[in-house]
DNA sequence: GACAAATCTGAATCATAGTTCATTTCCTTT
DNA sequence: AAAGGAAATGAACTATGATTCAGATTTGTC
């Protein structure tokens, strides 16, 4: 009779499959997605390198499906505030210092994820991942210029401001050194939030930033 | 005697250098630096891809050089503006204007400037090309917030999520696409320039945009 | 014009990293 | 335990694109 899959056996190539793709990740957070090379893959999983070709078809395949397991976990934290309950200003406030949050605590990750250079196959996930961030924000954005807590706009034009904003005052060459972060990084990410919800027009800032109140223009004094 | 160099042979070496510069840049803003082949290179300087070697030690370096080049013009440009006469929320909004006005007319330039992914040498310079433009945002900020004009907040942070805004409204995932920006790119760069001039505690933009007049918080209805 | 130095040429070489595949090892069935 | 199919192996292969260098050409002096 012929060769059957038995139930170890199974469960032995979904193991497999596990350890590969846990290994790349762990490179990926390690030292970005290029780090995640074939050979290197195939070593910290505890394979031979031909073998990553028996679960994944190339490594662009496999980065993906890194790439979307890493990137899913974030985009469910951020759809679950957007769809939870409060009001959008609060929703917002709480989207925002979420993934600044979450950015700062995994800088490596949100590196790799947002900033590093990467071939096409990764970009087109990447493109999927910020939309759908745009779209969470458009989302909270539009409810809340409609119960007129902010103030009428491109809710796509703005959110993908906010999308530019929080990465680029937190990773690369415009963020603070990593070891500033980590001893003020919640003020900066205090910072980005007054920027970003003062941005959408929010009045009312809830958070501890000084601002003025609100006043006619004063006479203004030459440079 | 010994051979010394004439000036008509000096002529035409700098002549070949400039030639092989201006393909290498014309490339660059019709496909990106991964356009900029050397073969390529040689081929529309019209020379051979070993004449390239004698004129630059590397393609690295040769693309710095073209990346230097396009992205003073830019700099000098902002900084211009921004070291101009005017109060700073007006040298702020004509800096940020310009700089998404010109990214939106050079759209394929601006991608290969500031998201294309590039390596390690030329993220060096294009780390210090995002560097001055959060240093001249930072400028004006500083003195702005002296005068009163705008909120109080910590500059870099700031200026890095202007810095951010901008291009991520304008090219990438986020952005329009290129035919939708060609017909209304002037109102997308107002959106850009309402968010980040509220974003920085300006509360009487000059610019069309409805915002709501300055008030307390309204009851807000629940979602 | 002759000689030497500088310059140019482009096919060949090198480097890197992903992919293949002939061989070996392991499982399943009889 | 023998046979045959599945899975694993890893050295060899491949593709891409930068770089080199031996020979050809041009330029400068006498």
């Amino acid at each position: 009779m012929a060769y059957r899959r038995t139930d170890s056996v199974s469960a032995r190539l979904a193991d497999t499959r596990r350890h590969i793709l846990n290994a790349a990740r762990e490179l990926v957070a390690e030292g970005g997605f290029a780090a995640a090379q074939m050979t290197e893959v195939a070593r910290k999983a505890g394979v031979a390198t031909g073998t990553l070709y028996r679960y994944f078809p190339s490594k662009e395949e496999l980065c993906r499906q890194v790439f979307r397991e890493v990137s899913a976990r974030e985009m469910n934290v951020l759809a679950g505030i957007a769809q939870g309950p409060g009001t959008a200003a609060k929703r917002l406030e709480s989207v925002l210092r979420t993934f600044a949050t979450r950015a700062v605590r995994g800088r490596r990750l949100a590196y790799a994820l947002l900033a590093e250079p990467v071939d096409v196959g990764l970009a087109e996930e990447r493109a999927r991942f910020r939309r759908t961030h745009g779209e969470i924000f458009a989302g909270i954005l539009e409810e809340g210029i409609a119960a007129g807590e902010f103030a009428p706009r491109d809710v796509k034009v703005t959110a993908a401001c906010i999308a530019g904003a929080i990465p680029t005052a937190l990773i690369g060459p415009l963020a603070p050194e990593s070891h500033e972060l980590e001893e003020k990084g919640d003020k900066v990410v205090d910072e980005i939030m007054a920027f970003c919800l003062a941005g959408v027009g929010l009045l009312q800032p809830r958070i501890k930033v000084k601002t003025p109140e609100p006043r006619i223009a004063e006479p203004r004094i030459r440079a």
